[in-house]
DNA sequence: GCTGATAATGATAATATTTCGCATTTCTAT
DNA sequence: ATAGAAATGCGAAATATTATCATTATCAGC
């Protein structure tokens, strides 16, 4: 027998394994950060807002305060689960940290990300924080534009 | 005689020609849009917060309210006059669109920026929207790190 | 399995940033 | 100079995030 537990909603799976990734990660392994993490890792669109997490989790009938999701959020992206990222929009999207780093092109009209990584473009980074003599600790690259179904949408009319 | 108007405190100058550079971009010349574009010019650090430029309009004695800076800034955006930023603090900096395009290099001690432009990035970047069917409109390099200075101050201590 | 020390949580208040509503003022074309 | 339209300043509202604090949950040691 081991961690994998059964839910009828299907929702929320796995808590064992869950459990372990937060000890690992020097956190206690409550209840509202594993609810998070697995809505994270089965949730479609990766890249959510504290209130989108907030409302899933309402809506999934977990009883979690928003101020907890912030503060977990924050928690998270110290031990490095989750990415910190500031879309235009202005508020904060938090994505979990799975796979190798990527970089984002997101779309203007209804909001979809793509992720894709270029190894050129990581390496040039590095040279010039080098060339400017910055100890570089991170950088964020986003691609805006029209996603194909937007700019089919808009041709329609 | 021409548009300079002379001033004592060497603030705000050449009104002429500011008048003329809005209202080429199709806006009224007023005066709160007058000297806020000649703040941004005569202001070393050229990104700056609405607070940022609001504070320093005050200190000038002028009378601006800090919602008619959020309205100009939206505007001087939207006809290309500025830039708006979001640096990872979260807060919206603009600056001056003037010279060519350029990336940032931030400092996340003492939130130095540094400017840069790299060709092969941005027609990397260009190459990627194409590559996901994106119509690109816009993109955003920065790059986090500790600038030489405050690396010097960190070892010193 | 209990239990107590400790840390985390939820609710709400507080803060920070940005936008809105509206009476008044300023621009600009005449 | 003047009228009409647009912009402004002020304060209130909206939005996003953080802090406070009484209550509750977690976990190490028994």
């Amino acid at each position: 027998m081991n961690d994998v537990v059964k839910r009828s909603n299907g929702a929320l799976n796995n808590v064992g394994l869950k459990n372990t990734e937060l000890k690992k990660a020097g956190l206690k392994a409550t209840l509202p950060r594993l609810k998070i993490l697995e809505l994270m890792e089965n949730s479609e669109g990766r890249h959510m807002s504290a209130e989108d997490i907030y409302k899933k989790l309402l809506e999934l009938g977990e009883d979690v305060g928003l101020a907890t999701v912030y503060r977990v959020m924050t928690q998270f992206e110290a031990v490095n689960l989750v990415s910190r990222h500031h879309f235009d929009s202005g508020l904060s999207v938090f994505e979990l940290n799975e796979g190798s780093h990527h970089d984002h092109l997101v779309c203007e009209k209804c909001g979809k990300v793509e992720e894709f990584v270029e190894e050129s473009i990581e390496r040039t980074q590095h040279k010039i924080a080098k060339k400017f003599g910055f100890k570089m600790t991170d950088h964020s690259l986003y691609i805006y534009g029209i996603c194909p179904a937007c700019q089919e949408e808009s041709s329609r009319t």
